[in-house]
DNA sequence: CGCGGGCTTGACTCACTTCAAGTTGTGTGG
DNA sequence: CCACACAACTTGAAGTGAGTCAAGCCCGCG
């Protein structure tokens, strides 16, 4: 068997010991494959499974509020979806498939298990939900300050990013599964604007649109554009316990 | 010596075990009085340390953006500072007092102690942290979709509501330490436009300015109006871990 | 071949910002 | 007790970034 891409992906941390892996392993057993569309999660339903997103992407979208409403987060590949919703019984959001795919959904106990027993694991759950945190924090600033362009190009060097920690992508290029309508709902602006801006970029060569994909064609250039930072890659692990001997 | 805070607002949710009430209380042991306009935690500073808000307001506010900044988040007495930012080596952002407090620093090795001996307990700070990144979804959206007076109410109305929970207030009035540029910052918005819109629902009679106090006077019309959810008292423990035998 | 979803483009509108000029309140030193 | 400095608040007028509306285009698909 492969090995899965949470196992990858945590493993990119932290030497993994067996009682982990084997964990990781115990809650990906089930697999559900889903359609583009489809709902993962229902807000107001009862939350007590949690799901890996094996494969595919998964948005979570507001509640309309005057017939729009807004992507709050976009779950890539690899991740554990719902660890920042397991809080509250009733699930706070909807989640839908953005792409076909697979999750592997396992109970919310199992978490208290993993809380009990692999102490170290925990710590590098808590630490990754930290970094969405700060992600959040970091969408809340560019909401409120920049303008829908330096929006938009955020947007896609975040994407990016996240796909390259993911080991998806290596290059400029990348999947980027939404239409303009979409986009536009990611970064809080209309279809038709975010329209005009990729238009603009496109003119002034710092992209070029090839759906589904997204090329930057000046990846430093956009950086320095909006200051943009990585907020992903830097994970303190000195305050972690050890993993528990076996 | 009187109970703090913090272990008063963890046992709303829980009856605490003595061992749990005892690692609380050695994180608060350090007391440092802070002034108003202190910086807490410097962005980029070693992040190897973490706070127990004793006393006072602390606000994180975002690096200024073309001239402005924005208000990230609001730390009310009696809450873990550093909690959410607390994974990547260097703090992501500067946390300032916004009134006069007392901070207790604590070091973040000792997070590694709770994960490692006190699951439960663990558990219940994963699930405050989940609902804090619920908030921040709340905050994205309301950025994103409501207009400016639907922001402006949404943030009076969150602020009562968490001062609520932590039992510092019980009517429709409470503390609001902020002037007008502030309020602004912390819902998007220029001081100018706040100005208009605080007179504007005073004139509607649906609030009144009593500095440094706010007054909601129809907050269940105020609440309707922006279809404002509580997002901060559903808190499912049922999946938490047993507490650890002494 | 025609339907429909997504993209494109222009003209108009408006919520919010910017700029600018007060007024009010208040702490502080003389 | 006054004066005067200074920050916060107030108000109006003008400007603009982005939204809204509407029409047309492209193109894959049944």
């Amino acid at each position: 068997m492969t090995e899965s891409r949470l196992v990858g992906r945590l493993g990119c941390y932290a030497a993994l010991t067996d009682a982990e892996k084997s964990f990781l392993g115990r809650i990906e057993v089930q697999e559900k494959p889903l359609g583009n569309g489809q709902t993962v999660v229902r807000r107001g339903s009862n939350a007590h499974r949690v799901f890996v997103l094996k494969e595919g992407w998964a948005i979570i979208r507001s509640e309309p509020v005057r017939g729009r409403s807004s992507i709050l987060w976009i779950h890539l590949p690899g991740e554990v979806i719902g660890l920042g919703d397991m809080a509250p019984s009733a699930a706070p959001h909807t989640i839908h498939m953005q792409t076909d795919g697979v999750v592997c959904p396992f109970s919310r106990d199992s978490l208290g298990e993993l809380l009990r027993d692999l102490p170290r694991l925990s710590a590098l759950l808590v630490g990754l939900a930290s970094l969405d945190q700060i992600a959040m924090r970091d969408h809340c600033a560019a909401l409120g300050l920049m303008t829908a362009e330096d929006r938009l190009v955020r947007f896609l060097l975040q994407l990016r990013l996240r796909l390259a920690l993911a080991d998806s992508v290596s290059g400029d290029r990348f999947h980027l599964p939404f239409n303009q309508a979409e986009i536009g709902e990611a970064v809080g602006m209309t279809s038709v604007y975010v329209n005009k801006l990729l238009r603009k970029l496109s003119e002034q060569g710092l992209i070029r649109v090839e759906k589904p994909y997204m090329r930057l064609l000046d990846r430093a250039g956009l950086e320095a554009k909006i200051g943009f930072v990585d907020r992903f890659s830097d994970l303190d692990q000195s305050w972690f316990p050890n993993p528990r001997a076996a």
